[in-house]
DNA sequence: ACCTGAACACCGTTCAAGT
DNA sequence: ACCTGAACACCGTTCAAGT
């Protein structure tokens, strides 16, 4: 069953004693290993340093042995893509059944934002990315409920999941990048608020000039919690008014 | 004056028949044609496409002149940056001003759609940086305005036009990463909806179940709608509660 | 003052040859 | 059945040597 996930399969079930078991075992193993390692590589040393050599290199195996685990880079992206919303999913727990799907979507919004953050690397290369492994179906499942909960049609919750969770994972990426540019780099661009702003003739730029401190002092995470508000307001409006309010 | 955009000085104004002014124009002419071919580049061969060689050797040249137009290719790829805007800027015209702030905005928005989904190369590259050049501040001035003009304080301004431009962007990344994928891959991950989501066991993902025909249905450009009237309604609502209604 | 060629330290990926 | 070494076709970037 499901021959589509081997990288999230239980660990040898069925076939109890066969020779395949231990071989299966293992590889599942292997495999958590190097997942596991491509996330400390990636926080460690950020996008450019997660190669196929130097994840090999980290948990001691051949370049080409990591080809026998992975089909190619594409499907070790995949595998961490699984491995985030699985962390995801462990760190939102288990829901009361009192919450309101607001609350719901808030928990969901706030871990989101934790995880993709804490490995911005990974983001980049995951956000736009579909899986369709165990960890995305729970999560779509939760998501949609959500909105299905709030009392939209079918295309209006599966409109507003997707503007959702594109929105978020989206807003994750812009910050990860700019925290995955190298730290000069990274520096310049974001001193650029002050640097050049600030400085704008008041003639041709009358308005910026008069908004140069908050441009400088806005944070990601603000933009992020009003991006999440906007739509969950949207998800309201639409539900009250299909309800004939 | 202003040192720090060389990629869109204007064409050698000042200094007339001096010895700088033929190669300024010339060193200007290159960056333009560099930076033109760059596009045409990204457009038919990916993102993978970009490389310096390649561009090098699209306007046939040595690679190594193209890093004494460029002191990297991170400089390069603001350059981009800059004349995405400015393309942006050019198809949005002239205001009228009669036109509302929102319409304003959501014309922003189309063009913003229309340009970045047409090289998302670039806008993988792009769409979290920020370049300090002169289309971007006038840029930013143009949105600016439309939050002011609606009646909200500095902060909230702020707050909601770079909560409008970065979700906007984040999500015109977010459909160029899926069209960057090579085809086969793309088409794994755009039909990863009706493989697996069509297939689920309804006890386990009964609201996914429910959702299967709309979660095959949604497009791209009708998640970005709902996203930026999103972000829309909350500068109405806002701005209304801010004039004490 | 500009251009060229060659090199450095990397990539992802493949494959024949070993055990 | 698994592992190793070497190779292929690339990257971004630098630099001495030419004109």
């Amino acid at each position: 069953m499901a021959k589509n996930t081997s990288t999230a399969a239980p660990e040898g079930v069925g076939e109890p004693g066969g020779g395949l078991h231990g071989r299966r075992v293992s590889r599942n193993l292997r495999l958590e290993a190097a997942v596991n390692a491509a996330f400390a590589l990636a926080e460690r040393e950020g996008l450019a340093g997660l190669t196929m050599r130097r994840l090999a290199q980290e948990i001691d195996v051949d370049v080409t042995a990591l080809y026998r685990l992975f089909r190619d880079k594409d499907e070790l992206v995949l595998a961490l893509c699984e491995r985030t919303i699985e962390m995801e999913l462990d760190e939102i727990g288990d829901l009361a059944p009192t919450e309101s799907w607001q609350d719901v979507l808030r928990r969901v919004a706030e871990v989101t934002w934790r995880v993709q953050t804490r490995f911005p690397a990974i983001t980049e290369l995951t956000f736009a990315r579909t899986t369709g492994g165990p960890a995305e179906r729970q999560m779509v499942e939760l998501l949609l409920g959500c909105f299905a909960r709030a009392g939209l049609d079918p295309t209006r919750a599966v409109l507003l999941y997707r503007t959702f969770i594109d929105t978020a994972l989206g807003l994750c990426a812009g910050t990860a990048a700019l925290h995955s540019l190298q730290p000069e780099v990274r520096t310049k661009d974001h001193t650029t608020w002050t640097r050049v702003y600030s400085h704008l003739s008041e003639a041709k730029f009358p308005v910026t000039r008069a908004h140069t401190d908050a441009l400088s002092a806005v944070d990601d995470k603000a933009i992020y919690d009003t991006a999440v508000e906007a739509v969950l307001s949207t998800a309201e409006s639409w539900a009250s008014r299909s309800r004939g309010v």
